[in-house]
DNA sequence: TTGTAGGCGTTATCAA
DNA sequence: TTGATAACGCCTACAA
């Protein structure tokens, strides 16, 4: 199974004419080497096609060169950029990257953090709020660099509920401005209320503040949902619509959710925006596509990525300046799907 | 850096009262343990928080419990389902899932797999075509697991012309039946016609036999235009809609190009499907939300990917039976986008 | 069924 | 500036 032809040092310090020492000096760049014999190291070593073994060199320096990324939900496809921030900033500098899906299952966590551990991971970035906060608590103790978005963010000095709050107030007050004085809040479940109930909060506060009633409503839908499911949750939102109190404006908790709900809206035959106005969380191509396009609030979950793996590379001394966290403030895009309110009779 | 007060074997073994040969094999479960001494090692293990060194291990027996994937570039969602497959299925196996994304860039590419060498993964998984097939030769000769989908998926007797041929067909027998005879078939850019060079090719064929007009259209468009990109693309797609022999049907490439385009039809005041048919591959909740929902061909990566992984695995000694791989053939979703050609009063 | 001991490939120490 | 050598933590003949 494993490579065959592949030498090891000591083969291409024969091949060298040096000792093992001179070749691990001369292409580890630690410790003196004459040019002359650099010379020949190199040579030999790119004769023999040789890299050095990283469970040798992990075993011996205790430091694995591999980074943790530890997904929630691997399906979700706001991770992706999250993700490709990552790998993109820690390959640059020399690391690889275990991307490990916890599937919203504690066991499954448990079991990755566990194999993360024992492959001796230099740091580990959660995407989201680990299932067990005192898992990873125990990583933090033995010293290893471990940081998820919102203590990162916190300890930054700029906590998420921070880069939210200006477009969340953009928003409400783009609703007040248009008249609506009810919000139905969408929720897929009860488990997003944790993730993001920082957003929920800031929602509420904004809202109070300018006597706007805000609902939470439950969904309970997947992200794939048959016709049926379909069928359903368009006659719930039609009731909820056109209830004498319903909402005017429909706000979406995530992007996954939005098109399911959009869908369901036109079943229902409810327009945008003359029956209902219509925000969501998440910002795409299709949003914008959309007729009527989409109003979004826009996080970057890459700029947090980045940042987070900057801190974490150069705790571990691979980055030599220190990163000054650069994280955007989430960005209220105003498109068609926010209009004035409906004229609702009452009763 | 380093994880501290985890303990090693010795130490579980002083603990437990037995050698450490013995702890590595209740530990391992290779080779035999007696009830008493398997209790006494296991105990000691939880107490200690123990979990062998997989460097060591690794070193030692010369398998690292590591699968790479090398990604094309993360940034395009059509490899989260990929690359969620292979992780999952890994990770159910005790692998540890290396993540690369080339960048599209061939130094990238070799830099990438230079490090999965040096790390000496057990298998590479590649989620599309390598930049440089060469490099990956060696990887073969040395005796490495390696596949990509389009190999796999030929010598698996089911190559992914034949997955995409039945769909493709149907499409083009869709359209022919509801009276089209020309159509554009839309790309990013010149680049795209590597990677899915053959549904060009079978799309080609059908047309040919169906005497279906085809002809090939570089947007050379970014996945998030400006303004002006999109106004100009909107400029280009109204000229060739409503040249008098322009094609009454457009087919996207992929699925993340579909919602450009579409926002610049909607921009050009192009009516789907009055005045043009309009087909994509890759589906999403988006598709279907949209008004007039899109017709796609989905296709399923994470099948492939399932069985890849599987057939590596089994490869790799980790999958007792050998799997049988479940291609699932790409399904042609025909929705609202799709109708009778327009009249078009020629020159 | 158990323990002893050698070595996997690399790097850091130390003496030359 | 170089080389000999001793670990790093684990696994596995082999001997008991």
């Amino acid at each position: 199974v494993a490579s065959s032809t592949r030498g090891d040092i000591r083969r291409v310090a024969a091949e060298a004419g040096v000792s093992t020492a001179t070749v691990s000096r001369v292409l580890s760049g630690r410790g003196p080497a004459s040019a002359g014999a650099a010379q020949k190291v190199r040579s030999a070593a790119a004769k023999l096609d040789y890299l050095p073994n990283a469970s040798a060199s992990s075993l011996r320096t205790d430091r694995s060169m591999i980074i943790g990324v530890l997904v929630p939900n691997l399906a979700n496809p706001v991770f992706l950029p999250f993700l490709r921030a990552v790998e993109q900033m820690a390959q640059r500098r020399g690391y690889s990257v275990i991307v490990a899906d916890t599937q919203h299952s504690d066991r499954i966590e448990a079991q990755q953090l566990d194999r993360l551990s024992a492959q001796r991971v230099d740091g580990l970035i959660m995407a989201g709020r680990p299932r067990n906060p005192a898992r990873v608590g125990r990583w933090r103790r033995d010293g290893l660099p471990v940081t998820d978005p919102y203590t990162f963010a916190a300890e930054a000095g700029f906590p998420l509920e921070s880069l939210a709050s200006g477009a969340i107030g953009q928003v409400c007050r783009d609703l007040a401005d248009f008249g609506h004085t009810r919000i139905g809040y969408l929720t897929r479940g009860a488990g997003s209320r944790a993730t993001f109930g920082h957003r929920w909060e800031l929602i509420g506060e904004v809202c109070r503040s300018l006597a706007i009633e805000l609902d939470r409503v439950t969904l309970g839908v997947d992200t794939r949902p048959g016709p049926g499911d379909l069928r359903q949750l368009a006659g719930r939102l039609e009731a909820l619509v056109h209830a004498p109190h319903g909402p005017t404006v429909l706000w979406s908790n995530s992007h996954v959710l939005a098109p399911v709900v959009l869908e369901a809206l036109a079943l229902a035959h409810i327009d945008l925006p003359g029956d209902c106005s219509f925000v969501t969380f998440g910002d795409s191509p299709w949003a914008a596509a959309y007729r009527p396009s989409i109003s979004v609030i826009e996080s970057d979950m890459s700029a947090v990525a980045e940042a987070m793996t900057a801190a974490l590379l150069h705790r571990l001394g691979s980055l030599d300046i220190p990163p000054v966290p650069r994280l955007t403030e989430d960005r209220y895009i105003a498109r068609e799907s926010v209009g004035p309110a409906p004229n609702r009779r009452a009763g």
